[in-house]
DNA sequence: TTTAGCACTCACCTTGGCTGAGTGCTAACC
DNA sequence: GGTTAGCACTCAGCCAAGGTGAGTGCTAAA
């Protein structure tokens, strides 16, 4: 059943005052801000209607009301208002973004950095990989007799390397065959392809060269590996305290606990979101993960293009200032979007990446 | 003046009792836990000795003792026995640090977080130089006709990479001459010794190649900038919580903000204490640090070699089982020191960096 | 449907008394 | 002289009682 206009005005005037001051709003309070002529018996009497239909809860018989989950998610549907940024927020994220274009890893890390100074919350950022991603290319530097480095760049043009000491000698020709071998063999294959028959072929094929062909490309399923388990980075803890929903320890220490568990962060609530587009709210029971039954989430994809895409996200009281958080985080996840969309580069200031 | 045995005896109960508990402790309790035949008066009377030379307090006057800053460092100096790991812990430790035999950069940040898992505290780690970082050798392989990479190797043998793409077209031997140019022209040389000057000559003498010179070598100095300024990782901040000390959320979020601020940390903590030798202890008002002053830090330095060292330390409240702390630390930093010291490799896996 | 009025509820604060752990002091003891 | 027993004293912590005020629900009138 649909709420009446004046119904709604009320909820959404509970909500955004209990936003502000984390303080049970009662219905003489509410007569002045909600911007209704009435009184605060009638109010009441809506406030009443409310409660009952499951917006609004009572901590205690004689306290004003806070709202619910499902109030907090009616404001968020209908209710919010997008909020804008102000130019000096917009200004501040750009600068950072721009200032930050290093390898992905440190961009991602800064940017949700960012978003928890911007928001006072803490932040959470995570690249992941909707496909698997394949090696495109083996280089062998010899560096002396008996030692190489290894380089391996993949199809998102990633690239890694290894020093490797050996206890025998090496040439120049030997380690040119293994190149050669090496890129015949190995290039174009996912993390799965890369079997121990594969190996034990081109092992056979360069016969004396003590194993180091599965030394080399064991270190590219390394990187393969590491490139497809997308890691976390979680920023801000310490402003969990600033809140007073976190005043009790206890669940203060829960939350703490959860964002340093990267695993759990990351299968729980990033990885899931990779998925979805544009910007999603999960207001405390919705959220899966036990120990964030009551906080909300607000989170952020984008996509970086070449099958890879990110999330950022927040974490804080189902009490949060959703319209402001979203704003920041989408206006991040966009400003992210556009930074690695521009394949097109600057000639003097050439992309770049580790 | 030198303590009777008997007071020392007395202090010591005194500490261990209320590192345990965390709560004052009284006469009456000591009398039966501090070994010695004698009433709660006599006690008292030691007590009271104790507190006037300043190793004790009382935090009102109905209440028992605790131990001020000065009770605890005659306590470390002098009362604190060498605390032995068990077989379990050491095992334990032992498996964690060769597991990660990975980059330089993961072990340090594993060995923080074994320690803080271990001890309960938040912990830090570092890696610092105390030398100047030289180049010791650049590689540029072709990617296609309009990218590169630059493969860069310092002689503490770190190697770095990084990908080019050129709004021009670039040849085999092109870039072989400007590998050798920027071989014989910068290798050897520290950061300070990268100046405008060189690389002008330098870009000279490779004429027409549109400023790749200093492309390159910005990154390397990039490289070298990044090495020379090592970076902490701290972790389990969480644990602050679990401790009565920091029930007062003030004093619990002054430190986690103190933690996570990296320049913070290692500037006044970390850095100081690479050129000290062995484990070290700082109680309270000893620390620099105006965050630090109720707080206490057990520090262990460890040599890397090849002009290396680093720190990993463990902070917390100055009743800290500093015994037990200052064991684990030390095993844990002359674990990460024997592991960078053998340089004898097994034939099978040879050693590698990044 | 709205409003005014009123009795009621209940968290929160303050106050005061009680308890018990722990002290310092003194006088007796070895 | 050092040690001990005894005793009066102090004070944080706890509990119960009472007061306050914000806020409610209900009723009756507008």
């Amino acid at each position: 059943m649909e709420l009446t206009e004046r119904k709604k005005k009320v909820l959404r005037a509970v909500v955004e005052s209990y936003i502000s001051t984390a303080e049970p709003v009662g219905s003489k309070a509410l007569m002045e801000t909600a911007g209704l002529n009435v009184s605060s018996a009638t109010i009441r009497n809506e406030l009443a209607d409310l409660t009952e239909e499951g917006y609004l809860e009572q901590p205690h018989t004689s306290a004003g009301r806070i709202p619910t989950p499902k109030g907090y998610r009616l404001y968020v549907n209908e209710l919010m208002e997008e909020q804008r940024l102000s130019l000096e927020e917009t200004r501040q994220i750009n600068e950072a973004l721009h200032l930050k274009m290093q390898e992905l890893d440190k961009v991602i890390n800064e940017a949700g950095r960012m978003v928890s100074a911007l928001t006072n919350y803490p932040a959470f950022a995570l690249a992941g990989n909707a496909r698997r991603i394949t090696i495109r290319r083996f280089d062998l530097i010899l560096v002396d007799t008996n030692s190489f480095i290894a380089v391996v760049m993949t199809d998102t043009n990633v690239v890694k390397n290894k020093l490797f000491r050996l206890p025998a000698e090496l040439s120049e020709p030997q380690l040119q065959l293994l190149t050669t071998l090496l890129n015949t063999a190995f290039v174009g294959k996912t993390l799965d392809q890369l079997t121990p028959e594969l190996m034990r072929v081109a092992e056979h094929a360069a016969g004396s060269s003590y194993g180091l062909i599965s030394l080399v490309v064991s270190f590219a399923m390394e990187v393969l590996d590491g490139l497809e388990h997308s890691s976390v980075y979680t920023s801000g803890t310490s402003h969990i305290l600033d809140h007073p929903e976190y005043q009790d320890l206890d669940k203060a220490q829960k939350l703490m606990t959860y964002l340093s568990e990267e695993k759990a962060l990351t299968e729980s609530l990033a990885i899931p979101a990779l998925n979805e587009e544009g910007a999603k709210i999960l207001i405390g029971p919705e959220n899966v993960a036990e120990e964030l039954k009551d906080t909300s989430v607000v989170l952020a994809s984008y996509d970086i293009g070449d099958g890879m895409k990110g999330v950022i996200g927040v974490v804080g009281p189902t009490r949060m200032d959703y319209a402001k958080v979203a704003a920041k985080l989408s206006y991040v996840a966009d400003g992210l979007a556009k930074l690695f969309g521009q394949t097109e580069l600057p000639p003097a200031k050439p992309d770049k990446e580790e």
